[in-house]
DNA sequence: GCGGATTGTTAGAGCGCTCTACTTTTCGCA
DNA sequence: TGCGAAAAGTAGAGCGCTCTAACAATCCGC
């Protein structure tokens, strides 16, 4: 057991505090906080004015205790590092703030575990929905938790009355991928996947659909959602004879850490091998790095995801899910294959 | 007014309902679930038992009410963009898990006006303190928050006595850049600062300092912690005649954007300048971008943030200020300028 | 100038928990 | 077997707010 921090200044005002100063009853005090239209334009601006000067905070606990609810939506970012959720969270807070929605942001630090140990705080804390961006969790669980609280996922689909979707068609994304890499001439590629990461099956699932399709030779290496999944596929695949002619990324980081396996090994981008990623991040766009990318419009995502979130509490039952059509983004990590594919 | 989400999926098990289940009374089930050594080691199983059969959650806000303390530590973070503030984290993460603390996370989204309410946002949650993470509100403000709830800054320092500080050395650490930058043979170096972000100003100052010292050319361009301040701080340098002929960014996401703008520009880096960032992030860690930079050791601000927030709830009431020294990381985007420094 | 609608205000219960003070049970030991 | 102390358990007030129902004050038309 810790010894919690001891909060001992001045102790703070009440609502009480100010219904006395004011000179009215608590509970109109508590309508003027909620600028409620019933109290008087004279009582209110004498009550906002008690409480400015004892500088009051509503306490959220008693209020969110006697009302039921808190005005605030938990949000589990699943990784902290990777630019993509950032932008997915920018969409968030944006439309949180235009619908008078407050956030309170957790993480799983990509760990399932983490994850379970965050979403449990959030209920804890009585937020009125949660928003899960690219969770590790399984389906069932999330499941589970959707029948406690309101839920809507980002970034990966979920067959389950109670939760709602946001997500772009990972599906189509790899196909896009594929289809850029055989347009430019690829005929063996290999695909460093997300492992379970959200939307991770999909892409690896619409991946080798393509290449059967196309009929080109390919791959999958198992991966994680990680510059260092990235890296280490890639080495695998420096260890062989002869690299595939084209790599795909699971997602943006997964395909710089390969990029950078693929320099550091002495082999040019995309001179020998050519590298696609997934998400269009803004590590994608640095002229450095320039990343071809798949790009999932994350700022959109996040605002639907909100929405979906309150309109879900305004009493819908059926279940939405929203797909997004991701959109090639080429850049200079990608180009016809050498003539001679021999290392 | 925003209509709040309606929560009314099945009314969620109390405290009163788990003591009914295991036929004990309320406050025994208080103590167990507090895991108080009062209980009876049988009784104690038997209400754990009810609670699982019931999935009973403790009712935040209702113990919050109660107690007076949440066990709950606010962090501020002010660019969910900047891996440094990633890594930052990670660090508080570990040491909050370590020491039993919850985490409740916001973001300013680097605005003062957002870090405002999102303060603001965390005092009315009552957690027991807060830690701003490279927090951009002025001084006198953060020693105004100190008063309400224990605080913690990391990453600049503020004279107040009941705020507590981890940082490194900024002034040093833009010593170590510009005296690397010197050794090196450069003579002319600009600093593109980071405006009014946390320890810009010392590492300004600091640059200052040491370029007059070593006699060589110094400026200062006006930026922001960000990437896109680099960029177009480069692009100001981009329509003189000369270059200089190295240039230090505040940060790291400074420093590539800079990099960026000069590679757009037809520039080589480090031929016809040098680059060098501040953080030694995963960004400049990569390949690719191999930056130069002054690492800061983040993980270790992260644990000692969490440590004195902890020890000033202990009781302890004079300022403590933590400086680690930082170091410098010597990669691909610095080296001697060429003999003419003509373009 | 009076009844009824409208507007403004308040008393008081109750949200789910903790904590103090108290009671009951169990145990060790003479 | 009996007694005091320690261990185990409980009653009940109260944390700071909201919300329902009731009450007081003002307004309107005729």
């Amino acid at each position: 057991m810790t010894e919690s921090l001891v909060v001992q200044r001045q102790r703070r005002p009440t609502l009480e505090d100010v219904a006395a100063r004011a000179g009215v009853s608590r509970a109109l005090v508590s309508l003027a906080m909620n600028d409620s239209p019933r109290v008087a334009a004279a009582s209110k601006a004498l009550i906002l004015q008690a409480a400015s000067e004892l500088s009051y905070r509503p306490n959220l606990a008693a209020r969110n205790l006697a009302s039921h609810r808190t005005g605030t939506i938990g949000v589990l970012l699943n990784d902290l590092h990777n630019p993509f959720v950032a932008d997915v969270f920018d969409g968030l807070h944006a439309a949180a703030e235009d619908l008078d929605q407050k956030l309170l942001l957790t993480t799983g630090r990509n760990i399932a575990a983490g994850e379970r140990e965050a979403i449990e705080s959030m209920i804890s804390h009585r937020v009125d929905g949660v928003i899960l961006v690219g969770p590790r969790v399984s389906s069932g669980e999330i499941g589970r938790i959707a029948n406690v609280v309101p839920t809507v996922v980002v970034g990966r689909t979920v067959r389950s009355p109670r939760v709602d979707c946001v997500a772009n068609n990972d599906a189509d994304g790899a196909w896009i991928a594929v289809d850029h890499l055989v347009s430019l001439g690829h005929e063996s590629i290999v695909h460093i996947d997300g492992g379970d990461g959200a939307g991770a099956r999909a892409r690896r699932s619409g991946f080798e659909k393509a290449a059967q399709m196309f009929g080109v030779s390919a791959e999958v290496i198992r991966g994680d959602y990680t510059e260092e999944a990235g890296r280490s596929g890639a080495r695998t695949l420096l260890r062989r004879r002869r690299l595939p002619t084209a790599v795909f990324g699971a997602n943006d980081l997964v395909a710089i850490g390969a990029l950078d396996a693929f320099l550091d090994g002495g082999h040019r981008v995309p001179e020998d091998v050519s590298v696609i990623g997934y998400d269009n991040s803004a590590l994608a766009r640095m002229s450095r790095l320039s990343l071809s990318s798949i790009d999932q419009s994350p700022g959109a995502l996040g605002r639907s995801a909100v929405e979906l979130l309150l309109s879900r509490g305004a009493g819908r039952t059926e279940q939405i899910i929203e797909l997004i059509t991701p959109a090639l983004v080429h850049r200079r990590t990608t180009a016809h294959p050498r003539a001679d594919p021999a290392a």
